[in-house]
DNA sequence: AATGAATGAGCCTTCATTCAT
DNA sequence: TATGAATGAAGGCTCATTCAT
């Protein structure tokens, strides 16, 4: 049965996720998984050659859903501002839990692997199209200021990436992430 | 004659400063700084203990001399817009140009030093310091738009760090670059 | 049923044997013979607990069977000239098409279990013995110069070891073995 | 000082020609060769990145001085007879004290670096041009028989690669190779 | 001050081998 | 019989670090 071995896979993934978003990607060692993991070199190996292989996993398993479900939202003509809030305390979460910082890792990998580059390229923009989508969707509605929808989502993310990086060197609270996303909702929302 | 030495040590922090611009800090490994110096092992040791010491004697290089200047355009009562562009100019260039982009290795480094936390908070508070000036300079002077000058500052030098890191890995033009400090210069000026 | 397991016990052997023809006896591990078998690790292990294992296999497959061929030969009383080039012709094929050159192997193992020395002089002089037959055949035959039998195969044998190891090193054509075996003719033919 | 340095790497080549000559090259690890010229892992590797080359390294210092000595013989006029069994004796010693047997080594490397075929098939000439200038001198003294000496040049060596690789594995004593030499020799001279 | 030889620790990677299924 | 997951040992390789010169 390769049951047990796609659970194993799954499990090194989520676990070497939590590495990577602690200790970025270079300074996570096959090793560390291992140990993290629980699992023999050989185990490891198993599955995955490289941490260059298991972190190509990692961003595939964080491949974004929220493109569909703001498909679904549009499609119910639900509020764009309640909608962009939404997101935003999404991130604050992510941020304020420590979960999911992965850029810099992310740019680490960008350096180690030049040849990828167009994959992370393309994640980028990825995340950039869903949040240019939804202001489009607002300014239709009326609800968000004129202006071009996807430069001030390039904006955002990269806001966003700065947070992460930022966050973890100084301390940030609460309080700090609300003025900071209502400088960003400022840019958007009427 | 301890001048050849100093010599010697500042030929050492400016090459390592590359490097770690490019690859980050944990990938930088004490052969790298050798190689890259052309100095023997022993060499480099004389000077130097370990890449945290090159670090932290290149973070002290780069130490904004910034504040100077604010001070002495403000003692001259100059335009705050002018001033705050030229600032935006500046990042500009250091992106465009690839210079100066050492903020992941930063970051690398506090998850590696933790116990330097502090030191590195301090440099953070440092730029976002001479931003708040500047922003409360041109709302003393009516140029810029009322709001919490320090929150202001702190928006920007957290958009700067995603730029600097997102610009390793999405292809950035002059244009680009233009258009998304014309963002950041609407937050602030009127 | 053992029926298929002796079936896939030989596939093992002259799929093993071929690996071993082309690495030598060190090099050949059992993941290379499982990979070239497309058999699991487990399914390899149930038949054979070491390349060791194997190895002695595959000599055993190959004992030489030409022992039986040469008695009949005599006992039918056929010309010494013409069985002995017969024998050679063999070998002139064996090393021109690449075959069974095991010999390297041979050494290798002998090196690797000096327990199993004995067993490999027996099988080198198993050899010897038929060309020494021969040649005393076409001696008492007149076919052949006189002088020690034992002597003279031992020198073929050796002989060919050394053609099939150095054939593998050097570029050897049809005519070059033909010119090669001539000389190994004129020592024992008239 | 390189002094030291070109001491340790001499002696790690010698030390490892004794390696490769019992074991094989295959079979010859970086830890091996650690541990037979006590020497640490980083010592032996600032030296040597693989056993690859260490063993041309090896093949370099064998380089066969034997064609100048031919040279100085033959300028003095000296006999051919007593040139050629002067030189089977050399080998004789070589087998008889398990010195030089780096011939299976040889055949190994060059499965394993296929590459570098031209420079060891050009080894192998090397040794069977000396052959072939003695038989050339001697044939032209009238002390040896007419024959193609290339020819014969080449059955001498790819049958003493034979013997060493032989006697590895059976046992072979002085009397066995004074018989095997006298047959050589019984090609060669009148 | 500087060189480069040497050590030893640590991670990488590949296998032989075992075992539950 | 056969599969493939897992273990642990062994060897490869790179470094930080020290030291005699």
């Amino acid at each position: 049965m390769a049951e047990k071995g796609i659970k194993t896979k799954r499990y090194i993934v989520n676990t070497a996720a939590g590495l990577f978003s602690q200790k970025g990607f270079t300074a996570v060692t096959m090793k560390d998984i291992c140990d993290a993991c629980k699992l023999s070199r050989g185990g490891l190996y198993r599955h995955f050659g490289s941490t260059r292989e298991v972190f190509i996993e990692v961003l595939e398993r964080d491949k974004n859903d929220a493109e569909e479900s703001i498909n679904q939202a549009i499609a119910l003509g639900l509020s764009a501002k309640k909608l962009l809030e939404g997101f935003f305390q999404l991130q604050k979460n992510d941020i304020a839990y420590n979960k999911n910082r992965i850029e810099v890792a992310v740019y680490e990998f960008s350096v180690a692997y030049p040849g990828q580059k167009e994959y992370l390229e393309e994640r980028f923009y990825a995340t950039v199209k869903i949040f240019a989508k939804l202001i489009g969707y607002g300014q239709e509605r009326g609800e968000f200021l004129e202006g071009e929808a996807m430069m001030l989502a390039e904006h955002i993310v990269i806001f966003l990436e700065g947070l992460k990086l930022s966050s973890k060197i100084i301390g940030i609270s609460e309080e700090f992430l609300t003025k900071q996303f209502a400088i960003l909702g400022k840019l958007v929302m009427r």
